[in-house]
DNA sequence: GCAACACATGGACGTGTGTCAATATCGCGA
DNA sequence: TCGCGATATTGACACACGTCCATGTGTTGC
């Protein structure tokens, strides 16, 4: 995810006279895979207020205790999301006894926020 | 979307030993639901490339040209794609003659940017 | 009018996802 | 040691997704 491999450039040809110049890069696709990973984790409903309940807790930690019954799902099926959730390194898992105490990893999201600041260029062109 | 309906609040039964002050809230479903269309529209590398494709294009714009030789895609499968970056509200379609010029819309994803900005409370406190 | 082009749609197929019930595993306390 | 509570795993199921080929729908140009 750290590597940034050369970004392509379409249409290399010269004889296209569609959008001669205004050409945009493609983004990697090494690299579009993992951004899309992260949004694959975040793209569940549950898995967003569970998210966001951890990133309320205090320091951003908390068990697992009462989530079930407060979000209507059974016990394996928050088991799952939380599984989905550490996968895509949103979480850190933390066995302390008998419970799991969940933290987010705000580091982790900080590839998909910089996506999100699309480079919109000024201008007036149209392509084709 | 806009209309936030009241946070939930987990375990009002007070006889639970378990987290007795720090317990958070939990988004509710309508918005969750919102944001969670947003996160699988974007949860694809294809179309986090066409969205950044877009992006980088003068002002925003850009036609479909060359888009299916350059991602290593059929056409139908970059119309089903854009047809579902539209869906989400992630980008606008005008036809102009024979042409279908795409741009993109920079608030469709102020919800999810205001939602990664994860609100972490700081504090020691352990929950269970 | 008709051919060529850009894009959309429908059908089909393999794969992944979300959910649960049932069961297994692990750690604590009596 | 034994049982209980918290969590993980497995199997099964319905459903959605991504992809293609074939075809349909407009639009431009001759």
């Amino acid at each position: 995810m750290t590597t940034t491999a050369p970004p392509l450039r379409i249409a290399t040809d010269l004889e296209d006279a569609c959008c001669p110049t205004g050409r945009a890069d493609l983004l990697p696709a090494d690299e579009a895979e993992s951004l899309a990973d992260v949004f694959k984790a975040l793209a569940d409903p549950t898995r967003v207020r569970l998210l966001r309940f951890l990133s309320e807790s205090p320091s951003g930690i908390a068990c697992a205790c009462h989530l079930p019954e407060a979000l209507g799902i059974s016990q394996p099926t928050l088991s799952f999301h939380m599984h989905k959730l550490h996968e895509a390194g949103l979480v850190d898992r933390e066995k302390r006894g008998r419970w799991v105490h969940w933290t987010v990893r705000p580091d982790a999201l900080a590839a998909v926020q910089a996506y999100l600041q699309l480079p919109l260029r000024p201008g007036s062109a149209d392509c084709c």
